[in-house]
DNA sequence: CTGTTAGCGCTTTCAG
DNA sequence: CTGAAAGCGCTAACAG
């Protein structure tokens, strides 16, 4: 059997109260009582179990982080893994440990915290119910959005409409008349924003971004492909494109090439998020670059923040800049 | 205050353990006192905190997944990724939750079982010292390694050797006679299996691995590329390479370009792992299929078994197959 | 069928 | 500085 903090104290023959003292470090405990304590620890191989701990303090040190997307296994979304990286980092210098919840079933997201499973939640993704995002709020326990916001809700998100306009002002510069916007979906509100930025820019230099220019293609990793095919056979070749994220934008690209318009000469593409695979691509994408480490790592932090009792940043909304390569 | 099964109880009027039994839905309780029961834990918001259950049963329905791997984090790995992907969907199928470890420090491991954080842990990658892995098989915990396999504990992995085979006979059968392997390291244990699979079939075939046709580029994303360059240098052009895995196909594949080579007309590529990726390429990839999402989620029953008591299979091998593209 | 009771391993007053 | 004792919320005998 396992040994507890009864054999280590019976062991040092000391109380359970002082095993329990020199284990969480605290002072006024003799140091011989405390190499005591701690020869004994050694002796038996003690390592303290946390059930009993987290049952009396109502605390963990587990934190859940929940991923909202339709496309499940969550994991394989290059967009998210980083986003998942940056908060494993910022969790495990703190100390945390992180339960994963792929959340097929979207109601037990806060049974999470109030089975006592983790202390506080992180939840990444705007692909989320007003509801549910209601109930979160209101149950009074620390959450995170990432890359999401919500009235009453601490979030770290980007901010789209500002990328939207930074890549408009990019296809203007080059000369651009004929823009188009292609997508997986036009539901998701990141995407949204994106275009809404994108078509301001667009019109106050007095370019129109025609409803014809605008598609949406399909939750598939192909939904950029045949959005942009959507667009060529609605009307006239666009000379510019923004997709609402990478695998968009590259997709695009294909159906172009297929179409015989090469990009960039005939038709600049831009893609948005700047996910690994951006660089590598041919011709390399140019792209609006989403600091995704620090959507995770800035929200685990503000978790972090929220449990240690410190009032954090209410609402975080990172830029984004413009990655200039090739394909426009 | 959160209610509390005593609360249920005195307000269902039955005694707490008839409140358990009930939501542990044992028989032999009245359908009367269970609809009491069940009302009371309605009226209350009641939901049951896991830890008191746990620090009784001894079980938490966690499983602690550890991913070793000299690049972090761990999730960018889009091989890693997939194979997480795999143990995420089975352990929820079982109903557990996973709970992930990024490990820059290694002494952890068992730790993380020894805390009670978890019931059993599930270790992936083969980038992990024998000592540790030695460790490991004595604690007596529930352990499961997934790719990669040590005497004594439970294992799903892939049988490395037969597709390197399986790439030697491909190229052979394209005629191929002055064969390359490529690789970020020669240390890792299914790259060394991979390269000696490939090394025996060309052998029995009659065709000689030279040792100037073996490199290793370094593990960054370029491993690949400054490995293909090394082989280049150090003597006449291949006609036929293996990588030992996608990525250093892929910017394998670079290099040969760049040195003015054509994929697949001078030279042909496989690669190893079936990535994303490897289809969306250009050339397409020709490789060598590892079955990730198994990987995971064979390993995560494996380790289900392990804690249900049922003896699991010891060692799990999965086969390899050829996928044959545009590369070779 | 149901209630009482005794802990699981730990932290935390409260007295020495 | 240290020990005794009282639970945290739950399960599992053991009696009714």
């Amino acid at each position: 059997m396992r040994a507890t903090i009864k054999d280590v104290a019976s062991r040092a023959n000391v109380g359970i109260a002082t095993v329990s003292r020199v284990l969480n470090g605290e002072e006024y405990v003799a140091d011989a009582t405390r190499e005591r304590v701690l020869a004994a620890c050694r002796d038996l191989g003690y390592t303290r179990n946390n059930l009993g701990r987290s049952l009396k303090t109502g605390a963990t040190d587990n934190i859940g982080v929940a991923i909202m997307s339709r496309h499940a296994p969550v994991i394989l979304n290059p967009f998210y893994a980083v986003v998942i990286g940056g908060i494993e980092q910022a969790l495990e210098d703190a100390g945390k440990h992180l339960l994963l919840s792929s959340l097929r079933r979207r109601d037990d997201l806060i049974d999470l915290a109030r089975e006592g499973r983790v202390d506080g939640l992180l939840v990444v993704g705007c692909d989320i119910a007003d509801a549910e995002l209601q109930r979160l709020a209101e149950s009074g326990r620390p959450v995170v959005l990432v890359d999401n916001e919500y009235q009453g809700l601490t979030s770290v998100s980007t901010d789209n409409h500002q990328g939207g306009r930074l890549a408009a002002e990019h296809l203007l510069a080059a000369g651009c008349t004929r823009p188009a916007f292609v997508a997986e979906n036009l539901e998701n509100p990141n995407f949204r924003q994106r275009l809404e930025g994108f078509r301001a820019a667009l019109e106050t230099a007095g370019v129109q971004l025609h409803s014809t220019g605008i598609a949406a293609g399909g939750d598939s990793w192909d939904g950029g492909y045949y959005a942009m095919r959507r667009v060529l056979e609605a009307g006239p070749a666009p000379d510019g494109v923004l997709a609402a994220n990478d695998p968009a934008a590259l997709s695009a690209c294909r159906a172009l090439q297929q179409a015989g318009l090469r990009v960039p000469d005939d038709v600049r593409v831009i893609g948005f998020d700047d996910i690994h695979l951006a660089a590598q691509a041919e011709p390399a994408l140019t792209t609006v670059k989403v600091e995704k480490l620090e959507l995770g790592s800035l929200g685990a932090t503000r978790l972090l923040d929220l449990l240690a009792g410190v009032e954090p940043q209410r609402r975080t909304v990172l830029p984004t800049t413009l990655v200039a390569r090739a394909s426009a």
